[in-house]
DNA sequence: ATAAATTTTTAGATTAATCTAAAAATTTAT
DNA sequence: ATAAATTTTTAGATTAATCTAAAAATTTAT
């Protein structure tokens, strides 16, 4: 059966929404997703249900079948590689390679991925510390806590991050902070939550509450 | 101006059948290597002309304009630095790589196709020896020759092949006929064309003249 | 519990890319 | 040089993906 890329761009939005426990997609959650009007999802899932690929009941949202669901999480293994690649092989930096990903990941050869996953070192996670599923789909999972859970004299390595937008990520790279960076909290403000920090025990700063809650370390 | 990738693949098969001198391409020419009706390539031609990309004359044929000749010239770059990385870098055979770099070829991405290229070293000559033209469109040249054109007791290295087909090159890899390998002229065969030639100064066989005919060689 | 607000779907159109069949134009062969 | 063959274009349809406007269904608020 063949997927258009469309097809699957919508398959990820779903995935991405119901991802977090959500039972289902909404159609206008999909619509502001794809950028596309409402009317355009509810063909578009129409035509997903016809080929198996998500269950729809009128009205009630979406959600993915397991070959949906395979094929969403395949996207996300392919783009996640890609943008190994993308800063390990050509330099890009974290915050310059989502949009390249988002085409790479269409290109359809199951050799390409075996290849360039080898090629890569079998990566377990992305240059933002999201994890790569395996070809089975299996995500790794790892230790890791929220900055703002930390407590005052506690340590920990950046491993990752909840949010990838470019000023975010241009935003921590102004900062510093990047994965592998080593953290000790100094001090907590409970007054706007911000935290007192030092990285690689060297440089003191104070970041705010809204960065802490978006910054996953590993405690030592 | 946006172009499609389905327009994308009008115009390499535009530019691949006027490569040779040819003035124009005709409908069925281009039907043909499209794998499409005659119908769906006039549609096509006259919106490529309509983007300023070719100039068609209603019953003679369409040439690409600068503009049209300069976006095939970069699709063929891409393809060809693609080619590159997938042999050099990911281990696939030459006879591999063709389908998946039709596909590669057409991410969008000038700043991709910069690193792509300087992490190939520049190369300047694809898997099968053809030239990749560089960033503002010019193809390298070389001193070259078909193997049927060498006299009986001259030498030379493997350097390209007239032909890409996956049958064509798989056969070259049962002869160990490969880029790079050293030819003598031991012998020829009027009769049929056919020559007698060492490889690499050791192994002995004879090839028919419509192999002989695809092989580009340097001369030593 | 019903009216108002919101969400979703339906109806009807549009665009890109394709098709087949028929018509028109061009080329080839006698 | 004209008839036959071939090539190209036109006409009219189809499919995927999209849209806006209106209708229908659901949810929220009084």
């Amino acid at each position: 059966m063949k997927i258009s890329k469309t097809e699957e761009n919508y398959l990820k939005a779903i995935f991405s929404i119901t991802e977090k426990n959500q039972p289902s997609a909404s159609t206008n959650a999909i619509s502001k997703k794809m950028k596309t009007s409402a009317a355009s999802v509810t063909d578009m899932v129409k035509r997903l249900a016809k080929k198996k690929l998500v269950i729809h009941e009128s009205h009630k949202g979406v959600h993915l079948t397991k070959a949906g669901n395979q094929i969403a999480t395949m996207l996300v293994r392919k783009h996640r590689l890609w943008e190994v690649f993308l800063v390990e092989k050509l330099n890009f930096l974290w915050d310059e390679v989502h949009d390249i990903a988002e085409e790479l990941e269409h290109i359809d050869s199951d050799e390409l991925m075996i290849r360039l996953d080898d090629f890569l070192g079998n990566p377990k996670f992305d240059p933002h510390g999201d994890p790569i599923p395996d070809a089975n789909g299996e995500f790794a999972t790892r230790q890791q806590v929220a900055l703002n859970e930390l407590k005052v004299g506690e340590e920990g390595i950046v491993v990752g991050v909840r949010e990838s937008s470019t000023p975010f990520l241009q935003y921590l790279d102004q900062l510093g902070v990047g994965l592998g960076v080593k953290v000790k909290v100094v001090e907590k403000y409970e007054y706007d939550n911000s935290i007192k920090i030092i990285l690689n025990k060297t440089k003191e700063m104070v970041i705010t509450g809204k960065v802490c809650q978006s910054l996953f370390l590993q405690k030592k």
